[in-house]
DNA sequence: AGCACAATACACTTGTGAGTGCATATTGAT
DNA sequence: ATCAATATGCACTCACAAGTGTATTGTGCT
């Protein structure tokens, strides 16, 4: 049964997803550390020790392998969202979970990328698929917070306006957040949140 | 009088002073419209009817055109920062008067290359300068915090933290602000600002 | 009148990097 | 053993954009 053709048909594509997946962190890493633009598939290659060709059996194109990075990104802040939403407690504390986790997320390497790359880089076939996810995520927030407001956990506030600043300062840490420096991506989070929420707790 | 060599010669560096900045101004709205990146100078030219070789009359290069945008703005956010430190008032409201400039500095044009552009794009020979401002303003930032919590018009809070979480939220709508949009900067910064200082408050 | 220099254009070089055609190796299926 | 499909490398094309050499025009200065 070990050489049956099921195991190995299975066994194939999840090497080819391996191989994919190992294209994809080498491009992020590099993305992220001198810029998309800056980055060319053949210095990925190289990072691999394989041949750009390689590259394109496994990605149509550069623009893919962008997007396809970014989309891992925002999908692991749509489960985020999808975690705090289903725990238990108060809506603050969903909401508190939920920006936790996104912070968080901004500091690993896909998120990182999201919160460096900005639209100009993908191309016009790829930004209705990539606004279609931001878009999730905003609409997330928004519901996190409008929950909160609801059932008075938090202060009442303007949601929209509230959703955007938070995103900001959410995705800031993607910009300046160095893995050698001396806090750990916990204690940052915990510090931005506990300045955030400030703003959010109700007051009497 | 009128004809004197030192008003002409005044003249014409005045003209050459407004052609170049009209070539900055020209070339900062197609770096923020298209980015940096996608940008060419000949596109820069096209825009302003003239030709290519007439920039390189009065940049040295692409990459000093975009030192010189970011360094425009970067300096708009010095020159609010200042401001803010000669007020009358607390420490709170000081903050409050630099919030809301910053944020509206982050949506006039300079401001917005600032906020879309980063190291990535810059030289190696520009990133001195570029770092040298940006750290200016953040110790301006933490020294008005400082002072805020000092005179005690705003809560403890760890200053170095919420520099960065408020340089964030501050910075993000040079990302999705659209002149054409809704809401004025003005509203959008008095919004955000609002939003923030909830949590700097002193609370009973 | 003529000089010096600023301003501007045109046409060119050059480097780079995305994407591809083709040849080759490897491996599972029959 | 052989065939089909997958995986990979090499070498190429092609387009584009940064930057420059050179010529030309305009203008203030003496």
């Amino acid at each position: 049964m070990q050489n049956s053709p099921f195991r190995n048909a299975a066994q194939r594509e999840a090497d080819r997803a391996a191989k994919r997946d190992a294209v994809l962190r080498a491009a992020v890493r590099m993305f992220n550390e001198r810029g998309f633009f800056a980055t060319s598939l053949d210095d990925v290659a190289a990072s691999l020790g394989i041949s750009k060709r390689t590259i394109y059996h496994y990605l149509a194109n550069k623009d893919q392998v962008l997007l396809e990075c970014i989309t891992i990104g925002l999908e692991q802040l749509l489960e985020a969202a999808d975690e705090a939403r289903a725990e238990p407690g108060s809506g603050r504390d969903r909401l508190v979970k939920f920006l936790r986790r996104y912070v968080e997320i901004n500091m690993d390497d896909f998120g990182i990328c999201v919160s460096r790359t900005g639209e100009e880089a993908l191309s016009r076939e790829s930004l209705p698929r990539y606004r279609a996810l931001k878009k999730k995520i905003d609409v997330a927030m928004r519901q996190i917070l409008a929950e909160a407001v609801e059932d008075g956990s938090i202060g009442p506030i303007d949601v929209k306006m509230t959703a955007f600043t938070l995103a900001g300062a959410l995705n800031w840490p993607g910009r300046w957040y160095d893995p050698k420096g001396a806090l750990t991506p916990a204690e940052i989070s915990e510090a931005m949140v506990k300045v955030l929420m400030g703003g959010l707790d109700p007051r009497s």
